[in-house]
DNA sequence: CTGAACCCTCAACATATGTTTAAGTCAAGC
DNA sequence: GCTTGACTTAAACATATGTTGAGGGTTCAG
């Protein structure tokens, strides 16, 4: 077992995962990422979370929230193995698929019937 | 050429497409419907403003804006027949899929390599 | 051990997406 | 033609997703 070090501040998974430090900050507020904390309060964070940033930002884009992201990164222990990732990514990507799979089915109903949009919800 | 009516009130539409009346509002001043306007200056839909809503509301969850449906329903003309929504759907579905597989990118990226989340963005 | 650079919290601000409310106007049936 | 319900705008409120700034504490390299 590998021992997780939680030594990355604020600007150092900043820097690492392309976003400002408030938003580091912000997505730790709603569990996106964990912290331990220094003597002096201060967070430090471990690889994973920088990692955990680049793959919400990329989730948010298909139009999942921040808070259900958390819930989705809830199942990634400390110190996530590729099990754990691989996990994690076919949740995201099941969802993502399931979204763009009503949008298809509503537009394909929508055409199929030649009412254009008198279709019932 | 068919006469294309707008006969619809603001809570015809509401009633119509599953929301509420400010939302058709507020759809209308972010473009993404049209209305014209009565002499008492009460706002007039037709009938594919509830359409346009229905459609916007899934197109939502996949992670577009308003901003961006409303872009994508420019190139909708008033009293729009099937082959100009077939143009919109392919449009979105394409949004749509390209998100998803941005996703999917990133995620087998970071798993392909063994690194787990060194991947270069 | 000290100073520069970074961190802390909290509050205010900003944008997106709506809802609610207040004060006043319009429309449609009787 | 009047009444009643729906409409108008504008502003305030609410939530999500952040950013900025003030006032003060921490860390670490030299």
């Amino acid at each position: 077992m590998s021992i997780t070090a939680f030594t990355r501040s604020v600007s150092d998974v900043a820097a690492e995962s392309g976003v400002a430090p408030s938003a580091v900050r912000f997505y730790e507020q709603h569990g996106v990422i964990t912290a331990i904390r220094t003597q002096g309060d201060q967070r430090r964070f471990d690889d994973s979370a920088a990692c955990r940033i680049r793959v919400a930002k990329v989730a948010q884009r298909v139009g999942l929230t921040v808070r259900e992201i958390a819930e989705i990164f809830a199942a990634l222990p400390a110190d996530p193995q590729p099990d754990d990732w691989g996990r994690v990514a076919t949740t995201l990507i099941d969802e993502a698929e399931s979204r763009t799979a009503a949008l298809k089915a509503y537009l394909t109903d929508m055409r199929g019937g030649g009412r254009l949009c008198e279709i019932e919800v």
